[in-house]
DNA sequence: AGATTAATTATGTCTATACATATATGGATA
DNA sequence: TATCCATATATGTATAGACATAATTAATCT
C-alpha cells in the first residue's frame, strides 16, 4: 500500500509521475489493473478510472488481453478554445466593437460550394463584417450562411449582432472543421484592417455542420500581430 | 425505460441529442441522476459517467446540490494533435527529409531568455535545421535548448536526427505553450524555404518545460501554403 | 433583522461483484 | 508449415450500496 487513501487522482498522478520520470520507459508493459489495485489498496474500478484517463490523454495505450503499456509515440494533443470574438476581445480588457459591412443573398461561388461540399449552387447569405478591439480593426469576417439549412438567417438583423453570435443562439452545430493558415492581405482586406496590401495576415477558416448539413463557412482574417496561444 | 440496454454511451448520446435539438435549452436544469437512472433503466453510476463526460466536453455544468444544467455559454474547445514533423509529413504520403543547418553552443539573446523566463544568460544550444517533404522545404526550425536542464543535448548528434525527435526520446516535458501566428519571411527564411523575402509565413512557436524548468524554445516557420486543420 | 449553525440534497467517489468483449496464445487440424 | 479454433486473460462496462463533499435552504440563536 503506497498511500492510505486511494483516490483515482492519487493513482493517476502517481502513474503519471512514474512515466514522466522514466521509471517506466515508453513501450513498457505496466502491471495489470488487479496488481495495481492491490499495490494502491484500491478497487480495480478505481485503478481502471485512473488508467482510462491516462489512456485518453495519450500517455498510455491499452488493449484487451494485451495489457497496458506506456505509449511509444505519445500522440499528445493540445486543446484550444473555439474563439468567440466578443469574449476574446473583452477578455483582453479591450472594448469590443462591431461593424457590418454588407449582407446579401447570393449564389455562392464555386470555391465556396466546393469547400462546403455542396453540389448545387445553393441560395446563401453572404455577410461581411469587421470586429474591432479598442476601435482598432481586430478581425475581418467574410461569411457564407446556407439558407437551406438555416432559413431564419435571412430574417436576422446583423447590423448590431455579429453572425457568429446570432448563429450560436439559433443554429447549434454538431461538427466543425477549423483551418489556420497564413496569407497575404488583399487590397480589400488591407484597407479594412488598416494594413498594407500584401502584408501577412493570420487566417482562420471555420466550417460548421449540423448532422451533415453544412451551416456556414467563415473566413476570418487577422492582422499579423494576432497570436493564437494555447497550453498543455 | 427508453432503451433496453443502458450503456453510458447510449445515455450520453441521447442527452447530447436533447441538447443539440434544443429540447433542453441552454440554462435548463435537467433531471437529477436518480431520475435519469430510472428513465434509462440504468444504475446511477452509469448515468453519472455519461453526465461527467458531457460536463467535461463543456456541454453541461454540474454543481453539487444545485444539480446539472445545460451550459449557457458552452466553452467549446477543439483539440489538435501536437505535430511531430516526421509523422506529419509521412502521413501525407510524402518522403521526409531532414537537413541540419547549424549547431552551436551560445548564450541566448535577451529575447529568447525573456520568452523562457530565464534571468541569467544561460548556456544554450542553438540548432537550426530544415524539414523537407518530397524534397521541397516544408518547415524551417530554429531552436534553443537549455543545456542546464538538458545537459545531454550537448553531446547529441543532430546531423541525422532532428532535435525534436531527439528531445521526445530524452527529455519528457510536463508543460508546453504553443503560439501560432503569421509573419513575413526574413531574407534568411525566404532562401531556405524557397520563397521570396516578405512572403507570408505560418509560424508555430513551442516552449516546453519540465516541472517549471524551461527545456526548449522552437520557432517553426512554414511557407504560406501550410494549413493546420482540426476537427471537432 | 442579521449572523451562525444544522439539515438536506445532488453530485462525487469508492467498493465488490458480475458479466462482456477483444485478442494473444497455444493446440488441433489440414 | 500454415491455418483455424478454443481458451485464457486483461481490459471494458454495469450495478447496488455506501459514504464523502459541496452548497443550498431551513432553523436557531443573539
Amino acid at each position: 500500500m503506497t498511500s492510505r487513501r486511494a483516490s483515482f487522482r492519487t493513482i493517476r498522478d502517481e502513474l503519471s509521475r512514474r512515466i514522466a520520470e522514466r521509471i517506466w520507459l515508453p513501450g513498457t508493459l505496466i502491471p495489470g489493473e488487479e496488481a495495481l489495485a492491490e499495490e494502491f489498496g484500491a478497487a480495480r474500478a478505481t485503478v481502471n478510472r485512473a488508467l482510462q484517463e491516462l489512456a485518453r490523454a495519450g500517455i498510455l495505450e491499452r488493449k484487451r488481453r494485451a495489457g497496458t503499456r506506456v505509449a511509444l509515440h505519445p500522440v499528445r494533443e493540445a486543446r484550444f478554445v473555439i474563439p468567440r470574438i466578443r469574449q476574446e476581445i473583452e477578455a483582453r480588457g479591450s472594448e469590443y466593437r462591431y461593424r457590418l459591412l454588407s449582407v446579401e443573398e447570393a449564389n455562392a461561388p464555386e470555391v465556396i460550394c466546393a469547400r462546403l461540399s455542396l453540389l448545387t449552387k445553393s441560395n446563401m447569405l453572404h455577410v461581411r463584417c469587421l470586429h474591432l478591439a479598442d476601435r482598432v480593426p481586430y478581425q475581418f469576417e467574410d461569411r457564407w450562411i446556407n439558407l437551406n439549412t438555416v432559413p431564419d438567417a435571412g430574417k436576422a438583423d446583423f447590423s448590431t449582432i455579429g453572425p457568429n453570435e446570432w448563429l450560436v443562439g439559433h443554429a447549434p452545430f454538431s461538427n466543425a472543421e477549423f483551418t489556420f493558415m497564413a496569407g497575404a492581405a488583399s487590397a480589400d482586406e488591407a484597407s479594412l484592417l488598416q494594413i498594407r496590401e500584401g502584408d501577412p495576415v493570420f487566417i482562420g477558416e471555420r466550417i460548421t455542420w449540423m448532422k451533415g448539413a453544412p451551416i456556414t463557412l467563415a473566413h476570418l482574417v487577422h492582422p499579423s500581430s494576432h497570436r493564437m496561444v494555447t497550453h498543455l
